[in-house]
DNA sequence: ACAAGAGAGTAATACGTATTAGTACGGTCG
DNA sequence: CGACCGTACTAATACGTATTACTCTCTTGT
């Protein structure tokens, strides 16, 4: 009782193989068949319940209609807010284009596993880290790939869609110099994601241009002493510039040692974040911007789709997605 | 610059393709290999860098420790309380097998579209509703498949792992009656999915256990009059229980008709939810129980797991979890 | 000296589909 | 009547790996 392959159909149908295989290929190669055999065929596939074997025909180094999707971090981690609306965004875009999805977990992290990509089509990466050499390793072998988040290794030659925090984080320290502020403390991640670094390079060039003091600090978030913050008060800083990634480590830490100090926001300190933090319950909105994460997914999935079958569209492998300012209520105005 | 093959290295350490395929796939056939050859074949595999195809390693045999994920609707929907919890479950529980998943995007539904799940080795099934004819095909063909949720049809023929909302809902109405509540509204979706049949069926017998008056109201949640409140409330009614799915339809609907009619919870009706509402951002906590989601989408790994390697645990087909109660604030004490 | 047996490796084949080259048949033209 | 052509199809093969059956060469025992 195992599946039904092309040589059952020919059996049945009383042909071969090979003339099942250009029936139900679509006969690109140009055989000539007579319609009653075409028909003949049609109709025993249709009745055995034929389903071509997506493996094989890979085999032949056809498409598969199938996508790969790889995150360095679990996908679906317990704080829902990171990667989720991602997810949705590759999802309803990889069913618009009739795609399929293969994810591949990597929580078991054995190096090798990423080769496994290589059933699919092409392959989506998702993460703030990334192994760059494994990566080389499928470009070189022009296997199609697209990271979501911008990557500067390997002199840009990796493919990606990501947000473009340069402008977003500008924007932001933009604002809270229009709002008077001239003291600045800027928390960031301790490591060197692109990501982070992109920020840091929008901080330090509307600082600059807006002739604000900057000091920053790096953080993992649980390092944050509420006297630290008081010292930065009592030494004129009159607002915070907080990154805000996956983790929300940073903004929680900043959050917590806040409260820990008593300080109001924004009545003792105008608060921004670089990013959005989750949820949305507690408090006042933070000011900050949108990451469009939902469009990240989407045009992941198009650029992917692109890469795969060359000549449909798309033929920038890089491509940056403005972030939405969110106004929130945590900057206040000074003298 | 195409990828290395077995062959390739075969040329380069003088002995044939079989020779590496059997050094290199760990000699589970006992051919018997000189340790020079083994150690001769290793090194030009490593030098020439060699990644074993994962496409033609499953032409051969069967397995390919891909686990299939088909979802009857979206699988990330923009509200992320629903599935969210099964899917970290699943992803979780995989990466522990070292699985790959593969989603299978319903969303373009063309019914054939269920037959691709046979590219896997076996598959998980989610969704309030499922296409049993095309669940039967897959079974006779003995295809490993597991549902998400309880499923009655095919007189239990479909493996399944879902939660007992019979004994919950059932603990839920008993809770009601402990208080004093005598006459009890019902509500529930107006389709006929095993998991309301189950609530229904936990609801009325707790009732009939407890004396309790029982009416049903069948609503999508968009028909609930906020006079029909008033009409039950007027009838002696002093407790609502209502269904709670993933569409949360009923229970908003409730909530809305409810704040309309300017009825106050729990001081003019109590209200019990079977289930557990998404957000527990506003207002008091619901009395209910928790659907175990999380659980339910490793369970469900686990058993799809055993099915495609039988003799490794789980001989049971089909498992049903506990939902944990949520005391909640919403139910009152009555004389 | 010859059969039996072990040791080392390979040829052949299978998996399911796509493609290429070719065969068989009938008809037409010169 | 044979060369030639078009039609309708099939045989063979490729893809990359795993497995089975087999060959060939030594040892060893009697």
């Amino acid at each position: 009782m195992g599946r039904v392959r092309q040589a059952d159909i020919a059996r049945v149908a009383g042909v071969s193989q090979a003339t099942v295989s250009v029936v139900l290929g679509g006969n690109r190669a140009g055989v000539r068949l007579s319609e009653r055999t075409r028909l003949r065929v049609l109709e025993a596939a249709e009745r055995l319940g034929y389903v071509p074997d997506p493996v094989s025909s890979r085999l032949m180094s056809a498409r598969n209609n199938l996508l790969g999707l790889y995150t360095f971090t679990p996908a679906f981690p317990d704080i829902a807010d990171g990667c989720y609306p991602i997810l949705a965004g590759v999802e309803a875009e990889a069913a618009a284009l009739g795609k399929d999805l293969i994810m591949f977990t990597a929580s078991s992290a054995a190096p090798d596993r990423i080769r496994r990509t290589r059933l699919a089509d092409g392959c989506l990466f998702l993460g703030r880290h990334v192994p760059v050499d494994a990566l080389a390793g499928l470009l070189d072998a022009g296997f199609p790939l697209v990271c979501i988040g911008r990557r500067t290794e390997l002199d840009g030659r990796i493919p990606h869609v990501g947000a473009d925090y340069v402008t977003a984080s500008a924007e932001v320290v933009g604002r809270l110099a229009r709002a008077g502020h001239r003291r600045v403390r800027y928390l960031r991640e301790p490591d060197d994601a692109p990501s982070s670094g992109d920020r840091e390079r929008g901080v330090r060039g509307a600082a600059a241009d807006a002739g604000l003091s900057l000091a920053v600090t790096r953080t993992d978030g649980t390092d944050l002493a509420p006297a630290t913050i008081a010292g930065w008060l009592a030494d004129g800083v009159t607002a915070l510039v907080v990154e805000e990634t996956d983790t929300s480590a940073v903004f929680e830490g900043t959050r917590r040692a806040l409260r820990a100090a008593g300080v109001s926001v924004p009545g003792d300190v105008s608060l921004a974040v670089l990013g959005r933090p989750p949820g949305g319950t507690a408090g006042p909105v933070v000011s900050g911007f949108e990451v469009p994460r939902r469009a990240l997914g989407r045009a992941a999935v198009r650029l992917l789709a692109s890469l795969v079958e060359p000549g449909t569209g798309e033929p920038v492998p890089h491509r940056l997605l403005p972030c939405p300012p969110v106004a929130g209520e945590t900057i206040a105005t000074v003298a």
